[in-house]
DNA sequence: CTGGTGACGTGTA
DNA sequence: CTACACGCCACCA
């Protein structure tokens, strides 16, 4: 089983877990962080593989701040539930003030 | 090996 | 502004 894809999954958890609280960032993002900037999705698969990790997922959401990936958490609101928790203001599964809290890797890290 | 799918992003009309 | 198409690459049947 080699670890080949498995680094790029790690590289992602890794970014995921350096998202400081109350902030939010986008696949594109961490993959063009990792230098796979066109494979946005491959960072949206890898997040398959955070669920049970310390990979605070639910900080990762897409372009537009939209938690597309709520119905992998458990299926219903906990993923806006934990943002809002942060103090992100989430409204119809879409982070406002995206601007606000949006984190991006490759200018703050 | 082939085909389809997907937590996305960007470009073009 | 919205809608559609393409790319990108790993995984599954």
């Amino acid at each position: 089983m080699k670890q080949e894809t498995l680094n790029f999954f790690d590289k992602v958890y890794e970014v995921a877990k350096l998202i400081p609280y109350g902030r939010v960032t986008s696949y594109g993002a961490i993959a063009k962080y990792l230098g796979a900037a066109r494979s946005a999705r491959m960072v949206g698969y890898a997040m398959n593989g955070s669920h049970g990790k310390d990979v605070p997922a639910h900080r990762v959401v897409n372009r537009k701040g939209l938690l597309t990936g709520k119905h992998h958490f458990d299926g219903t609101n906990l993923m806006q539930q934990l943002l809002e928790s942060e103090g992100i203001t989430v409204v119809e599964n879409q982070i406002q003030n995206l601007e606000t809290v949006y984190w991006d890797p490759s200018k703050e890290l």
